[in-house]
DNA sequence: TTCCGACAGTGGGGTCGCAAT
DNA sequence: ATTGCGACCCCACTATCGGAA
């Protein structure tokens, strides 16, 4: 099949605003497939690349290539180049990558040079990724599309579920079963604004330490364990802890859900950043293990003693869990009966953020474990912290924000009257909102960049944020940790917005 | 008819490893 | 030694579609 097909493919799904729509248009195209192009046509239309990122960016892909003329490449023969490029390493490597994305830019036409950037930087931006391509895959092969869902989530991958499903059948799917060894998607959460939102959304509720550290799924065969990360990449050479944690837990098979993180020589969590420094550290293990040792605490039990726990209620997999695994190992909880316990709940959060912790997640009593989704039956409660800040400077958006000024850098006051930038943010904001602030800032433009405009630094908005947390980039020595605008403060003057002062007093002990 | 769950998009900060300077 | 880039951890929020209520 040739790549222009699937560029021409990939344009029409971006065009139709229709989810259904863009199901029949990857249905078909993966009807239209040869068996052995499938797998590449199908991680393709679903916005990734097979082999996973290959190293190529935005400044490999700078450089503009003059398109070809007439469509010539196949998608075998891109996977292949890609293939080659992903392995090139070591001096000189970079000049030779830029070659070759050069040279597979030249055979393509613009449309094809088009999705070929989408696809290296994982911004297709047609309007369906994994999710949709599963709807299409269901289409093409005439499964149930729930059925699909589930082998995926079970796979960890879509194209392995459509290999099978094309080359057999619907029946294949019936292979796809939790098995220890290979990782599945993880259950998500979603967000609650308190306690007592969340229970009264899920009545008879666990209420688990949310723990602000790495997520992992510890499995373990015998002598074998392997650690995996949310996104099902495996870490167990990271985390020796964990792997001797594991086997010293009295069960041979089983599958674990948890998260991994350091606690200083008091007990107390170390920050997210340096818990994430030291998983992230892959080079020199044992000395990065001696300086920042961490710790597996557990929430979940999937599958013990070759057993599979998924579709249990949560009560029934947290006993087997508990039978595993020791109290220590597991993250402390609170049962709450429903909104009229709502006070034990609240108790227990108070106690969970005196701990250090990052807040608590409420799970429903009787929800299966769902593999991949954000499901509704998990709902974490964190406090959330808001200031008043001053709009430094605004960059233009991209997408569908093209032509709004989007990403907003923030600033604080300092003592001698100036602003002290402590990030930025392009979220929270509605389109009206939007449109607003492109005309508003642009009249307060003092200098037009190619990337946005600075401004006069007179408009004040309210941010909420999660924490403080330590940067070298900006000048206060903090930065804000998932800063987003709640609302503009036309009433407040910017001499009247927060200072550093007060923002390095209200969390004591982040700065450096 | 209205409501709400699931998705995709739009990017944020930090840290590590590696290659280039 | 320092800098720049890419990968991958953490993530919030809005718009939209389409099925559920």
């Amino acid at each position: 099949m040739l790549l222009a097909r699937l560029a021409q493919v990939s344009r029409e799904v971006g065009a139709a605003s229709a989810r259904s729509r863009k199901i029949a248009l990857l249905a078909e195209l993966f009807r239209e497939a040869e068996p052995e192009d499938v797998p590449v046509v199908i991680p393709y239309l679903a916005g990734r690349l097979p082999q996973g990122r290959i190293g190529v960016g935005w400044k490999v892909l700078g450089r503009r290539v003059a398109p070809a003329a007439e469509p010539a490449l196949t998608v075998r023969e891109v996977d292949a180049r890609l293939t080659r490029l992903g392995s090139v390493s070591g001096p000189g490597s970079q000049a030779e990558r830029t070659a070759l994305v050069g040279e597979l830019m030249g055979a393509a036409t613009e449309d094809e040079q088009r999705f070929l950037v989408g696809l290296l930087t994982g911004e297709v931006r047609q309007g369906a990724l994994d999710a949709v391509a599963v709807e299409g895959l269901a289409e093409a092969t005439g499964a149930p599309p729930a059925d699909v869902r589930r082998a995926v989530m079970l796979a960890g991958s879509l194209q392995t579920v459509a290999g099978a499903l094309l080359a057999d059948g619907p029946g294949a799917l019936d292979r796809f079963r939790l098995t220890v060894g290979r990782p599945v998607l993880p259950m998500l959460a979603h967000s609650a604004s308190s306690v007592a939102e969340a229970i009264g959304r899920l009545g008879p509720s666990a209420v688990e330490e949310k723990l602000d550290g790495i997520r992992v799924q510890v499995h373990r065969d015998g002598d074998t364990v392997r650690v995996h990360t949310r996104t099902l990449d495996d870490i167990t050479d990271r985390l020796p802890e964990v792997t001797s944690a594991a086997r010293g837990l009295p069960g041979g098979r089983f599958i674990l859900d948890g998260e991994v993180i350091s606690f200083d020589a008091d007990g107390r969590p170390r920050s997210f950043q340096e818990t994430a420094g030291r998983v992230g550290s892959r080079v020199d293990v044992a000395t990065a293990a001696r300086a920042v040792p961490v710790s597996p605490v557990f929430f979940d039990a999937l599958l013990v003693d070759g057993r599979d726990l998924l579709d249990l209620p949560l009560t029934e997999r947290h006993a087997e869990l508990a039978r595993l695994v020791p109290e220590p190992m597991r993250v402390r909880r609170a049962l709450v009966s429903g909104p009229e316990d709502t006070g034990t709940a609240e108790e227990f959060l108070a106690k969970t953020l005196e701990r250090g912790h990052e807040g608590v997640v409420v799970k429903a009593l009787d929800a299966a474990y769902s593999a991949g989704r954000r499901g509704a039956s998990w709902l974490k409660v964190k406090p959330v912290h808001t200031l008043d800040l001053v709009v430094l400077a605004a960059e233009w958006g991209h997408g569908r924000r093209t032509g709004k000024l989007s990403n907003l850098h923030l600033g604080a006051r300092t003592e001698d009257g100036s602003f002290a930038m402590l990030g930025k943010t392009f979220k929270g904001m509605t389109d009206a909102m939007l449109a607003w602030q492109t005309e508003r800032l642009g009249k307060l433009a003092v200098e037009e960049h190619g990337w946005g405009v600075t401004v006069r630094p007179e408009l004040v908005v309210e941010i909420a944020y999660d924490g403080l947390q330590r940067s070298t980039r900006y000048p206060a020595g903090v930065t804000l940790r998932f800063a987003r605008v709640v609302r503009y403060r036309e009433d407040k003057r910017p001499e009247e917005a927060d200072t550093v002062e007060t923002l390095l007093a209200a969390h004591p002990g982040v700065a450096p």
